[in-house]
DNA sequence: ACTGTATAGGAACGATCGTTCTTAAACCAG
DNA sequence: CTGGTTTAAGAACGATCGTTCCTATACAGT
């Protein structure tokens, strides 16, 4: 009973997913979050229940989304560097990385999810070891080396 | 002429550093910056211009800085993996890690510099390739598993 | 001693932040 | 049709944001 949504749950926080990818945590605003993903603020807070909520659900979205689908890629590949560029490559776990490096640090929880998605990607690799750690510093190259990349 | 300041320039971007290396660009205040620096916010308007001179002011510091010496441990360093460990052990070279993964996207200018201490890094390990994207990789995942080292 | 200059010390600015509240609208059960 | 319930829509909240302004203070040069 109720009126009834006019939203997708899943689908707002797909597109959640896809703007804290770009930005820090601070840096993205909650006017931002309602624009990008179409939810009254209203309902975004009745759902989510804050706007560190909305990130949670859209950090453990990607972790079973893009990682895992970036880890059964890699299993799936022939050893060696091919595994390295599905992972580098893509450039879709942009938020994983920076949650990992800005927003891990100061929220226990989130430290707990990216802990969880590196040892995804670590069972991947299988026994190459450090290949997570290489695919994610080439990530990062990638990311901040746009300038040579118009 | 004038009063004297009561503050040192480069303790103060030295602080101010250690203060970015922490927390994202948004998740750093200026009343915060103030409090760490000690230095009068009306001083620091004066000194930096914005928020942002200062944090470029304080990158370089850390390129010039921090990186350059990690870089001179690595090229002193015998060829393998000591070289990879200066960088990701030390855990000095985490406003880099953030520069890059959070600020280089939306600041052409920080963009720049973390381009340049990569190349610094790059030219450290010499033949190595992806020996700086390893290293990185390693800074991320120390960084990111502190639940495991209590 | 006086003038000019640059900083210290804070108050104050408008803008934006995350969050909550109020009211109208849209559904279901009776 | 009526009452109950949930959402849409948007105004409004106090707090904090980055920045600016004003005044007292401390120095150098004359």
């Amino acid at each position: 009973m109720g009126r009834p949504r006019t939203f997708d749950e899943a689908q707002a926080v797909a597109a959640a997913a896809e703007l804290f990818a770009g930005r820090s945590f601070d840096g993205t605003s909650v006017d931002d979050l309602v624009t990008c993903t179409g939810v009254h603020r209203g309902s975004l807070y009745k759902t989510f229940g804050s706007k560190r909520g909305l990130y949670l659900s859209a950090l453990r979205h990607h972790i079973d989304g893009d990682v895992t689908r970036v880890a059964g890629e890699i299993s799936a590949a022939p050893p060696g560097e091919a595994g390295t560029r599905a992972l580098a490559g893509g450039g879709s776990l942009g938020f994983l990385l920076l949650a990992a490096t800005e927003r891990a640090a100061v929220d226990d929880e989130v430290a707990a999810e990216v802990s969880r998605a590196l040892t995804l990607l670590d069972e991947a690799f299988q026994k190459d070891e450090k290949a997570t750690a290489l695919a994610l510093g080439l990530l990062i190259r990638s990311r901040a080396d746009r300038t040579l990349i118009p």
